[in-house]
DNA sequence: CTGAAAGCGCTTACAG
DNA sequence: CTGAAAGCGCTTACAG
């Protein structure tokens, strides 16, 4: 079924029929009526393509996930809570103003060039990156061609210093700097002093904003820090697994950790009740997202919870007026972040 | 930038671009990379929809998620871990075989008409339906028409039926009833003679099917099953927390359960604890998928793990293989599912 | 207010 | 082996 069948049938031209589905205001409400009873008949949809070939948007958004879990795991994002919810959460969101998500999982840096073929391929009016804060300049670049692209987690500052004329470049966040640094408060409220470290990534923005918040909190205090006590596990399971162990073997603990995240507290956790380090008797631990199994693991964890269902709104809310230039420019926000706690952190 | 600069440029005309890029075998080898030469360096792609319209595929594959969770959250699907799996291994599939996948979430009987409305708007190629056995009949009559369907978790006896002729329908599954009927026989080797049930949604096809080898496996023990020992979680954690509580207050308790899903396991165990009913050694208790938190949750949970990933690849496979034509007809698959003992069951 | 016509960027018989 | 041309199903100036 095509627009001239409806055409013919409603006695019109494929002209007025375009103009009802297109809701031009100088259709006379009779011919709109009679117009849209024919297209409901029928159960007519307009071909997408050739809408979007002859001009029109095609109301699809990309998402573009980064995935940043192990090379060797071959199901990779798969376990990944954090960007499931984030990935629920905007399509969700797109889905609710009639907008289609065209999902895309990014494992090497080489994947990114299938942002801008997609872009090129006119699938898509806008994107969402979600990840490691990896290929910002070429992203910047798809960007500046006209191409409205939302950037989860990247570094506001950095961007904006030589890009702020980008009209097409939206950034949202969380303030994890203050997020983190209040968990190092909270740390010391309890009387800990001898404070460790799991930290994230560094190619990622959060993974360096926590990290910072961390050595700024502890020096503010005038606590020193310990340097085996500074645990890289970037985000991932298995480098935590090591550094754990490694940490553990050397037989001194520190008396609480900061962790960049909860995925990476939760795997500590497991790894210190495996060696009867009671948590958080022996050890208080305080993780970084508040993921779904934060609540749900035993003893429940202590975390900052990121804003996600706000920041993915947002994001979408903000593609979507950049994509219909109702609103432009370089944008950026950020949200709060807010402690929750729970059972894992005890006075020291 | 469009296939006829690119054809200018070679020194060719648009059709020789075209078979270049459509791979035509009558193509002399200079004139191809003289082509594929010009496309590289103007980073040229055809543009989907003109391709599309001119009677190409879309290679886009529509992924449905029904939705089951509690209608009052509004974060819905949002936290259901097993659906979550799917989708990162649907994704995971379809990209690396080139294809892309938009993805929607259904939410309401109504949400169903999108699946015909997409495909009408020729936005994808085929479609893969994951979640409730619901409007069945509505998903069978789009695929008479042409479209390529896959349906997890489905009847495939209900459907197959009437339906044999269907060239566009497939069905990918596991062997629930199997799976269950293990999980049920293990408690009963363990000594377990009053075991409870909590059933999963009935709309589901996994659902009944676990429900039902429960019935037939105690039947078949000649045990007796306690009407008050039969809770309707629906899949749905509140109303697992309000049947479980219930039985909580009752006084007397099966000393096993086996529960439809890890999900309303977890909730079970949690409600257990905070009422000092210790797991496994009071009630000992099995669920069933092995999601990710299945393992994390203390006592880690004993589970029936239904082969998520294999499902996935070969739901995507078999669909692409429906669009391609190179396989047709009514197909439909099993997988065997795996018990994996964890801490949750206990001699009785 | 409305129709005829051009055009969007491809692909593919068709003819040579 | 390859180009000119028709056609895919829309939208939108244009003219009336």
């Amino acid at each position: 079924m095509k627009s001239e069948e409806i055409a013919k049938i409603a006695g019109v031209s494929r002209s007025t029929v375009s103009r009802v589905i297109n809701n031009y205001t100088n259709v006379p409400d009779e011919t709109k009526k009679k117009v849209l009873e024919v297209i409901e008949k029928y159960n007519y949809q307009p071909n997408t393509c050739a809408r979007v070939l002859a001009g029109k948007k095609s109301d699809t958004i990309g998402l573009f996930v980064v995935s940043i879990a192990d090379a060797e795991n071959p199901n990779r994002l798969y376990k990944n809570d954090y960007f499931n919810q984030f990935t629920n959460a905007i399509v969700d969101c797109a889905n609710s103003r009639g907008y289609y998500v065209l999902i895309n999982i990014i494992y090497c840096e080489s994947d990114y060039s299938r942002v801008n073929e997609i872009f090129l391929q006119k699938r898509i009016d806008g994107g969402i990156v979600l990840g490691t804060e990896k290929e910002a300049e070429t992203l910047i670049k798809i960007s500046k061609k006209g191409c409205p692209i939302a950037l989860i987690d990247y570094d506001a500052e950095e961007i904006r210093k030589n890009k702020a004329e980008n009209e097409n470049l939206i950034l949202v966040g969380s303030r994890d700097y203050e997020g983190a640094a209040a968990a190092v408060e909270y740390l010391i409220e309890l009387g800990h002093t001898d404070i460790g470290l799991l930290a994230g990534r560094m190619t990622t923005y959060s993974g360096r904003q926590r990290y910072k918040a961390f050595f700024d909190t502890m020096k503010k205090h005038n606590l020193e820090i310990n340097d085996q006590f500074v645990l890289h596990g970037d985000f991932i399971k298995s480098k935590t697994s090591n550094e754990v162990h490694a940490l553990i073997s050397k037989g001194r603990l520190p008396s609480a950790i900061f962790s960049s995240n909860d995925d990476m507290a939760i795997t500590a956790i497991e790894l210190f009740k495996e060696n009867n380090i009671r948590v958080p008797e022996d050890i208080s631990i305080i993780g970084f997202d508040n993921i779904t199994l934060a609540s749900l693991v035993k003893p429940s964890l202590t975390t900052v919870e990121t804003p996600i269902f706000d920041i993915a709104e947002k994001t979408v809310k903000e593609l979507i007026s950049n994509i219909q230039k109702t609103g432009k420019g370089f944008k950026s926000y950020s949200y709060n972040t807010k402690m929750v706690i729970r059972e894992t952190c005890a006075k020291k």
